[in-house]
DNA sequence: TCCCTCTACGGAAACGTTTTCGTATCGTTG
DNA sequence: CAACGATACGAAAACGTTTCCGTAGAGGGA
C-alpha cells in the first residue's frame, strides 16, 4: 500500500501530531524518535515508526528550520559559466554535500562584480543557510567578500590567496611551475605563455608560477600573451605565436586555450610537438584526444570539492575558529604535445 | 552606518516585531509593507521602511514557508556529470530561476537509477519545494518518474518522449535528420553513426533520426557503432571506421565523440573532410577549434532552460492543468568537417 | 518504608511569519 | 445628523517543529 501517493488531493499533509495520535503518544515522542534521541522505549519507537510509515509522514523542514534557527542548507554563489573547472567542482561539491545530508542551493550571478556577489550572499543569508560557499576566482569577487558580514560561515574557493579569509584553492603557481619546468627540461630555451583574463586569480597565479620557473632556470621571460579562457582567444594568440620562429614552447593557461593554439599552429603549418611544444591546464576529459593528445596540468577538482565541504563543516561546527586555508597541489599529465625543440 | 555587520555576535537577529516596535506599528503592518499589500498609508510605509533599513532586518524565509505552506524553492535532480549539455542547461536554468526570485536546490545523484531518483525526489518533497525539475535522460529515470506522486509540480527535461508526463526536450530526431541529410546532400552514398549509450533517450532519438533520414533518401543503413559519450569511446569507434574504406561520412552522437573520431582518423592517415566527413552534436564552445573545425548540430540549451522554467511556472500556478510538452528544435552549424566524398 | 535517582514520556512555550477577522476613524450621502 | 462604506490598522490564531521543564513510575540503598 502506498499511502503517499493515494493521499487525497488538497488534504493537509500528515504532521507530527497525526503520527503521534496514531501511535498513541505525544508529538514530542515522535520528535525524539525522528532525531534519534535516547530515552525512548524500543516498543514505543517501533510503534512510532510504524505510524510514520502508514501515514507516509515526512517532516516539514521549514518548521524545523524555524524552531532550530538553522537549516541544513548550504548556499553556493557561482558564476554563470560552463567552464570546465568551476562546473566539475560544483558538481562534485553538490554530490558530497548530498551525501552528508545537506541540500545545496546555488545562486548564479551573471558577472562576478561586487554588487552581484553581495546580493547573492545576502540572499543566502536571508534563507538562514548553515554556510556559504563562494566560487570567487576574480579580484572583484575578492573585494566583495571583504565586506560581507562574518556571522555566517563562509568559505571561498579559488579566491584571493592574499586575503586572510578561509579559503580553498588550487596551487596555481605550483601547477604553472610544473608545466614550465617540464618544457624547459625538454630542452627549450624559454617558454611562452598565453594567459587567462588578468582579473582571475587563477590566471595571475599561473603567470607568476610560469615567470618564477623561468627566472629560476635563468631563462629569458618573454611577454605574456593575454587572452580569455576560450578556444577562440587561444586561436588568436596562436596565430601570433605561429609566425614567430623563435617560439618553440607554449604554456597555455587552460586546455581550451591550448586547443585554439593547436588549431592555429596546424593552420600555419607548424607541427606540434615537432616545431612547437604545448602544455595546457585543467585536464579536461577530452584533452587526451586533441591533435596531438595534450600534455597538461591536472588539478583534482574532486579533492577541491571535498576539502571545501570539510572546511565548511568545521566552520559550521566551530564558528569561533580562525580562518582556515587549504591548498590542493596539481599534478602533471604527460601526453604527446611536448618534445625537444627542433634543430 | 552598517547595522548589519555591527550586529552583536550571538544577539538575536531582528524580527518583524522589532521593526514594528521601532516604527510604532504592529508587526502585521510590517508584513503588509513587505508584501506590497494596499491599504497602508504612505507615511506609515515610509516609517516601516526606515525601521527595516535601520535594523538591517531581513525576513525569515523559513517562517514564511511555514506560514504559507509553500516555499520559493525549486528542486532539481541531476546526474553527477560534467557533460556539456546537462551542465550548461543547469547553469542557464539556475540563472533564469534566480531572476524570477526562486532559489534552486540541486540534488546530484551518482547514477540515474530508480532508487536514486525516487530518493532525490522524495528529498525535495520533504523540503516542500514549489516544483521539481528532473534531468532524466535515461530509461531508468523515466521509469522512476512514473511512480513519483503527482502532488507536486514536476517537469522532466530530456525525458522519455513516449511518456505522457510534462516534458521539455530537444528534438533529437530532427537534429539527427539535419546532420544526416547534410552529409547526404554533400554527395555521400550513406552515413555511418557512432551513437551514445543506448539507455539514453537522446542517443536513441538521434539513432532514429539518422536511420529515418537514410531510409527517406533510399540510402543503405549501416550498423550502428555503439559508444558512450566520451572522446575515448569515439576514438575507439573511429579506429574501426578508419580502416573501412567505404566509410566516407560519420555522424557522431556528440561533439566529444566526434573529437575522438577526428583523432582516430588523423592517426590512421585519413583526412577530414578530404577522405571522411564528420558531423557532431551539441556545439560545445570549442568545437570551432577542433582540427578541422567541426560541423555540428546545435540545441539551444538556454532556450531549453527558459522553457523548462516557463513550463514549471505554469504547472505551479495551475496544478490542475494537464501535462505540457515543449520541444526545442536544434539547428545545423556548418564548419569545415564536411565535404564531398573522395573520388 | 522512605527517599532518591534514573527512565520514559507529556505539557507548554517558543520560533517568525501569514492570514482571518475585528474595529476605530473618516468622508460621503440621504 | 444618522447611516454607511472605505480605509488603515491591531488582536489573535494558525503553521509544524524543537526544547525546556515537569512528572509518573520503576528500581535501589539505608
Amino acid at each position: 500500500m502506498d499511502h503517499t501517493s493515494s493521499a487525497v488531493r488538497g488534504a493537509r499533509e500528515p504532521a507530527m501530531t497525526d503520527v503521534a495520535r496514531l501511535a498513541g503518544v505525544s508529538h514530542q515522542t515522535v520528535s525524539r524518535v525522528l532525531n534519534g534521541h535516547p530515552n525512548v522505549r524500543e516498543q514505543t519507537r517501533l510503534r512510532v515508526r510504524a505510524a510514520i510509515e502508514e501515514l507516509g509522514y515526512r517532516p516539514n523542514r521549514a518548521a524545523r528550520a524555524l524552531a532550530t534557527g538553522r537549516s541544513q542548507h548550504i548556499g553556493v554563489v557561482a558564476q554563470n559559466s560552463t567552464l570546465y573547472g568551476p562546473a566539475s567542482l560544483l558538481a562534485a561539491f553538490e554530490l558530497a554535500a548530498a551525501v552528508q545530508g545537506f541540500v545545496v542551493s546555488v545562486r548564479r550571478v551573471r558577472v562576478l562584480d561586487r554588487s552581484s556577489i553581495t546580493e547573492a550572499v545576502e540572499h543566502h543569508r536571508e534563507q538562514r543557510v548553515a554556510g556559504i560557499v563562494v566560487i570567487a576566482p576574480t579580484a572583484a569577487a575578492g573585494e566583495a567578500l571583504a565586506e560581507v558580514p562574518t556571522d555566517v560561515p563562509l568559505v571561498a574557493v579559488d579566491g584571493d590567496p592574499d586575503r586572510g579569509a578561509t579559503l580553498v584553492t588550487v596551487d596555481q603557481e605550483a601547477g604553472a611551475r610544473l608545466a614550465t619546468r617540464h618544457l624547459l627540461e625538454a630542452g627549450h630555451r624559454t617558454v611562452w605563455h598565453v594567459s587567462g583574463p588578468a582579473e582571475w586569480f587563477d590566471a595571475a597565479g599561473r603567470v607568476r608560477g610560469w615567470q618564477a620557473a623561468l627566472e629560476e632556470a635563468g631563462a629569458e621571460v618573454p611577454p605574456v600573451n593575454p587572452a580569455d579562457w576560450s578556444a577562440a582567444s587561444g586561436y588568436r594568440a596562436g596565430l601570433l605565436l605561429a609566425r614567430m620562429p623563435e617560439v618553440t614552447a607554449v604554456f597555455a593557461a587552460n586546455d581550451h586555450l591550448a586547443l585554439g593554439i593547436l588549431r592555429a599552429m596546424s593552420e600555419r603549418g607548424r607541427s606540434v610537438p615537432g616545431d612547437v611544444s604545448v602544455v595546457g591546464f585543467d585536464d579536461v576529459p577530452e584533452a587526451a584526444y586533441f591533435t596531438p593528445p595534450l600534455t597538461t596540468v591536472r588539478p583534482d577538482f574532486d579533492t577541491v570539492a571535498s576539502e571545501t565541504l570539510n572546511v565548511l563543516m568545521s566552520c559550521i561546527s566551530d564558528p569561533e575558529a580562525g580562518s582556515i586555508r587549504r591548498t590542493i597541489t596539481p599534478t602533471l599529465v604527460e601526453r604527446d604535445s611536448v618534445a625537444a625543440p627542433p634543430g
